[in-house]
DNA sequence: CGAACCCTTGATACGCTTCAACAAGAGTGG
DNA sequence: CCACTCTTGTTGAAGCGTATCAAGGGTTCG
């Protein structure tokens, strides 16, 4: 069976560009991304860079651990970085994967209680941190800052809620379509490139990297994907949204 | 098989008690409880009073239906609604139960797009709405309510974490030993009270009626729990506590 | 080369659902 | 008042979906 360029994954890890900006490194590129288009105003960055604190953090780290005390909203510029229970030793359960741009822990610190979960670095990652206790400052001076807190907040309640619908009434062979259909890049076409290892994709679809293997051989046996290591071709998409569709 | 008493669940929806502020019943009682403690301020409570609506809805009416355009925040102060699918004719696939006091969508009306879920009521309840428009500038002006609003999300947010972790980690038995503990009310000692029928129980556990009596037995046998009719009994609260724990 | 991973495949076990039947109120109308 | 129906919960038997356990092959790395 074809289970090339297996380690393929690590690679985009490798090289971080570096900033053009090279005057002043207290912005970090990539932090836009975590509010999502439109850019933030000069002011507002500006502001933002006075809080945060970006970090580096190596694969196999943990970003906080759960329980520990939450003061700060945590983003991932880049990388990825695992949510999930760390048990004894190495093992962890992991629930949710994070891909930069985007948030970790935009929740934890508003309540000023501790992390819910662990989260571990899978993929060499920058990390932002922004105080609470700061950011309160600026929510008052800034509006529009005010409202995409507020819209980055809902969208992950949304998220979550999309989650537990998913898992309360959707079987495996259904989350795994509509995770591959979410997957698709708008540049891509019809190809899903892997950016983590199976057993990962498998996690957060809550089912075991057994069941992933066997599911996907389905899906290629009925012709509506196509396998070659970790690009995945979506043949029929229309049969794949009907499949994934609750 | 005792299954007395299987109505009285209608009962606590007949009266709603007269506002003891008679002049202006502009603010709605129990709005207050929506945010939690400590209590709003006089100046925040009459701000938001000119901006919420107060609605009385029956059993077996939709509050909002999925897709529906979103522009207010919606509360339930009084009653329950039930969030989840609607199919074809009555059918309907329940996901989650709002027992007043507490936010039912806190998050989709910031994204202006529609609901993402159908929200129908199962006892008549009082529904607040909260249009975010005029939300928005009362953020701006009182920098305490900001402060809840962001709480508010935040523990939505650390709720659904909660639930689409028990649904990927836990089986029906612990899931249902973590709820019968989140439902011990600190008043009543050791005895719950079911608040819902046991099919909205056990779809908000993500099983079958079937599995949930089933499993009631179970404890029941192991000398964990006492069932009768709609009140459960907690004999072992330490056993619980470690079958529940992951 | 062997060791450590990762994925795959097969056999088996178990948890939960589904389907069907039944018992026990609650409401209804004669 | 009783017969009737509707609803809710319970119980049993059978079946499906997914996990678990074990084995084997491919790739990478020291």
């Amino acid at each position: 069976m074809d289970t090339t360029s297996a380690k393929s994954i690590a690679r985009s890890s490798s090289g971080i560009s570096s900033s053009h900006h090279r005057a002043a490194e207290v912005w970090v590129p990539g932090w836009d991304a975590v509010f999502g288009p439109p850019r933030l105003s000069e002011a507002e960055r500006q502001a933002l860079a006075l809080l945060l604190r970006s970090r580096r953090v190596m694969v196999g780290e943990a970003v906080f651990r759960r329980g520990q005390s939450a003061t700060h909203l945590v983003a991932v510029v880049d990388g990825a970085v695992g949510l999930g229970v760390a048990g004894e030793g190495p093992a962890f359960h992991l629930e949710r994967n994070i891909h930069g741009p985007a948030w970790l822990d935009i929740s934890s610190a508003w309540l000023g209680g501790g992390h819910g979960q662990d989260a571990r670095v899978l993929l060499a990652a920058t990390v932002l941190e922004l105080p609470v206790d700061g950011l309160r400052q600026l929510l008052g001076r800034f509006p529009d800052l005010r409202e995409r807190m507020m819209q980055a907040m809902a969208r992950a309640v949304q998220n979550l809620t999309g989650t537990t619908h998913d898992l309360m009434a959707k079987d495996a062979q259904k989350r795994l379509a509509s995770w591959l259909l979410t997957q698709r890049s708008p540049s891509s076409g019809a190809d899903v490139a892997l950016k983590e290892r199976k057993r990962e994709v498998a996690a957060q679809l809550a089912i075991t990297p057994e069941t992933l293997s066997r599911l996907l051989r389905q899906l290629m046996s009925a012709g509506l994907i196509e396998v070659k290591g970790y690009t995945i071709r979506l043949l029929n998409l229309g049969a794949l949204q009907t499949m994934a569709h609750d």
